[in-house]
DNA sequence: GCGAATTCAATTGCGAACAATTAAATGTGA
DNA sequence: TCACATTTAATTGTTCGCAATTGAATTCGC
């Protein structure tokens, strides 16, 4: 063999951008399931999936709301909700309504039950503060950098 | 009415815990399907969805491993990576046999199609960088963050 | 060696996630 | 007014993602 260097393939950039552990898309993709692993033994208490226990937040703060609206604060459109709404509603924690003054839309309320469960769900985000063994500080920060990488993704898609 | 302040609800931290925009996990969650949504239209064009595009980088990396190395490396189980795989095997990616020195072992490989898809796969990263409008190392010092945080979660889920 | 536990992939069933289409209701412009 | 576009949910079909189970192969304890 006459010398190394001529076996060494060339490292170009976009061999290293091909790494999976370079892709910033797996890291966030991989804590996605993370996440979803660790809350599901803290909502299965709750009789809720993690997509569920999300709309149920969204209803929390603001409920009476088409559909559509709900899609919105949750980037999610009517092919993932309307199923899951269903699901919700058999579960008695939400009631569907079609509006009278615009029949296309369906409002969200929140039934006695839906609302006697934010109580429930209280503990569940300090029990995933535990998990994360994080600071607040430091999660808020996090979740400020990532919002913001969310938006700009976002916004090249809305273009 | 005596006072307002007698009306204004208590904002506990355990209610402000719950509200959506204060989850870090939403924010992950959220800019996971963003990121989907970035890479579909650069993904079409090699004829895959995100998860096979992972399963690709990884084999890219390292192939003629077992089924279960994939999963280790992508946090995914057999029940996902089996008819994923089964897929990208119809597609002529790749190669599944059954090992010869133990026969519970399914051994992925590379065909030469599986091989020559890294080439276009190439512009793919650079696409994704100018969508989400960073600096390659506000990526990096993100993408590590992130990572940490991941690897904490599942540090707790294997307890 | 031999029975029991373990490992590995496949399967089944359910719940997302989204593209594409459908259908109904509403709005708009000539 | 009336054709036409737009808005809104619902539906259909495909692909993940995972829990739970199955079945085959291997390893371990004794």
């Amino acid at each position: 063999m006459d010398s190394m260097t001529i076996m060494v393939r060339k490292q170009t950039a976009a061999d290293q951008a091909l790494r999976l552990d370079n892709q910033i898309c797996f890291a966030v993709y991989s804590t996605a399931h993370a996440f979803n692993r660790v809350y599901k033994p803290l909502l299965d208490r709750l009789g809720l999936t993690y997509p569920q226990y999300l709309v149920m937040l969204a209803l929390w703060e603001r409920d009476d709301v088409p559909v559509k609206d709900l899609g919105e604060r949750l980037f999610l459109d009517s092919g993932t909700l309307t199923p899951l709404l269903k699901r919700l509603e058999a579960a008695e924690l939400i009631r569907r309504t079609r509006s009278t003054e615009d029949e296309r839309v369906v409002l969200i309320a929140l039934t006695q039950q839906g609302q006697a469960l934010r109580e429930k769900a209280k503990a569940v985000p300090q029990s995933i503060l535990a998990a994360s063994d994080c600071t607040v500080g430091e999660l808020l920060a996090m979740k400020d950098e990532i919002v913001a990488l969310r938006d700009r993704l976002n916004a090249v898609l809305g273009e």
